[in-house]
DNA sequence: ATAGGCAACGAAAACGTTTTCGTGTTGATA
DNA sequence: TATCAACACGAAAACGTTTTCGTTGCCTAT
């Protein structure tokens, strides 16, 4: 009787050993070879499963040259819209056996490039990746062009960059912004302003293209344009009182304001609290839109109408681009760039009362 | 001149080739053994470096069988409280050359079971994890048991199981509730009501026990203790409404209530929600604390008093044990329970006016 | 009787490392 | 001149698979 050690993993060579024969045997066994004959294939698997055999992966992926995993850097996890896309991604990767191994650059370009480094070596088979805004601001592309033409294949996110050929999904930012504003337009809205990022931040850009573009297909023209850039740092919860006070001092330049465009639902939130401390009344007085349908505009009071960017759909769409990639043979396989349609969600703040 | 073929990557058999040397040769070089003499080091090293050769990770993990990675297994992603924590794993294992490969279970059994044996084959090193609730419900844990008698270690938090030895974090959900119920006794409150989950989720179950406590230590006994039970899918924003109403019932049945404890954030908000609609000002005549120090409790108008649960340290902590068992030669390192101190974070819901 | 064929299995290479243990060459020493 | 280190390097095994290509032994057809 075969007394198991608990505490050393089953191999093709222990089994071989216990039956007696040969290591090529036992997995062509395993694997219904018809080289092998009925008798000693019953035995080896009737063995392998009751001491519950399970190829060691980490052999299978130096032997096939492929991990069937894939790598994820991101540049914060404490995001709702980054969890959603890794929840999409998990759930199309694990559907085709892929497991998902997470990096976190926490915007910082250093980290970014240390764990592609670390993942690229043969841990993984391709990257889903969104950018630092560091990474943005440098624009220091050569970690991303190195992976590529080592032949591991890249699919960008939400921060993609043009200057790097590869498959895409993003969202429509521009769009999504312009219906927004458009939607405030034909709640009556007068005076519209968009609380955004800098300019270095391409999601903040585009959205307040967007933004210029709704106003000017109405005919509303710079003069009347109300734009609030917002510092980076803002965004931390370390600086709510401060993010208030700005918005707030914004508000009070401009009294006209009855419409609020805010590019992420922090800001739209922050918005909404400082206008109620000016006596504005959310919905009736001001209207407000932000970007993101994440649990904050969901919960807020009043709940917050805003532009979903359906990043579960988009993590599944990433992950199905990087997929079929690496399970094609095509080595000329066209790279595509998705473009996944916002929504607005109309909740509390854009009831017309 | 040496002509790399960018689409494969260089290997030691390559460099030994190129350079006209044996692998070994190559391979000590690099490491700078005191066998090679400096002229081929140097050749070997300068070729390496101009190339930019990296040693497959694969092919290192089979050899040391160690693969440097860490598991981790968590119910839902889009959740702050586990972001928070991998936030805290994921700086650790960095720190320490690991990288985390993430599993999600959805909250299902079958899923957790699948992912740990996916992973569990060589893959990783060890695993962190944190219980689905279905496992609590059906009490299964063979997965867990099986994993652990194959030598992987596993670290669980949070949601962990006393029938599993094994290193564990958590946190102190009693004393948490019970600190926050003292606080609002110590308010004024006089009629305080908790809101809950069912009891067979756990934290849900140990924060009313904490709650009892705390009433009870001032002489106030089950004659006033007002528990609401919520049933599980109350959580899921699909049900905001019904959530809403529940809450909202259960304020009209009992008017007096002046103070509530709720056990996350989604219930808290919920509660301020309703109780504005019952004409209650927060926190004039009701105060609230909730639980988890989330994004929620930030941007909440009024912002939320709630006990923070600190993810990110406990994430941290639950890296290291997970490490510091990986890299002990003492295999009969004693198993440690860490328990992570709650902490009362006091905004606007519990101001006394 | 013998060639041919098939059934059933084993040996060995390969994936990319690290490391132990040779082995050949040099220079110095007795 | 013979011996012996020290030096510089290579061969090979090992990690756990898969797969190709033998190699047997036996049966059948000529």
């Amino acid at each position: 009787m075969y007394l198991p050690n608990q505490m050393q993993k089953l191999t093709l060579k222990s089994i071989a050993k216990e039956i007696g024969v040969s290591i090529s045997t036992v997995s062509k066994a395993l694997k219904d070879s018809p080289e092998i004959s009925d008798d000693t294939r019953q035995k080896i698997k009737a063995f392998a499963k009751l001491y519950n055999y399970k190829p060691n992966n980490i052999a299978l992926s130096l032997k096939n040259r492929k991990t069937k995993t894939i790598g994820v850097i991101i540049p914060d996890i404490v995001h709702y819209f980054f969890t959603t896309v890794i929840s999409g991604i998990e759930e199309v990767a694990n559907l085709k056996g892929y497991n998902v191994i997470v990096g976190l650059s926490n915007e910082s370009f250093q980290k970014e490039v240390i764990n592609m480094e670390m993942l690229a070596n043969g841990s993984i088979d391709g990257f889903i990746l969104s950018v630092s805004k560091e990474t943005q601001l440098l624009k220091d592309y050569h970690h991303l062009e190195e992976t590529i033409n080592q032949g591991m294949p890249i699919v960008m996110f939400d921060r993609t960059i043009n200057e790097i050929v590869c498959d895409k999904v993003i969202v429509d930012d521009t769009e999504g912004a312009k219906n927004a504003v458009l939607k405030l337009l034909d709640l009556g809205c007068k005076n519209i302003a968009i609380i955004t990022t800098e300019d270095h931040v391409n999601v903040g850009k585009l959205r307040t293209k967007g933004y210029k573009m709704a106003l000017e297909s109405r005919n509303i023209f710079k003069s009347n344009h109300h734009i609030l850039h917002l510092e980076e740092k803002l965004y931390d919860p370390i600086f709510i009182k401060e993010l208030e006070v700005v918005i707030s001092d914004f508000l009070k330049i401009n009294p006209s304001i009855d419409g609020i465009f805010a590019v992420n639902e922090v800001y739209a939130l922050s918005a909404i609290k400082a206008a109620k401390k000016l006596q504005k009344e959310v919905p009736e007085d001001l209207k407000v839109i932000g970007f993101t349908d994440g649990i904050l505009s969901k919960y807020a009071t009043p709940s917050l109408s805003t532009m979903s960017q359906h990043g579960k759909i988009l993590g599944m769409k990433a992950a199905e681009l990087l997929i079929q990639r690496l399970e094609s043979l095509d080595v000329d396989l066209p790279y595509q760039t998705v473009i996944i349609e916002t929504e607005l969600i109309e909740r509390e703040t854009t009831e017309n009362i």
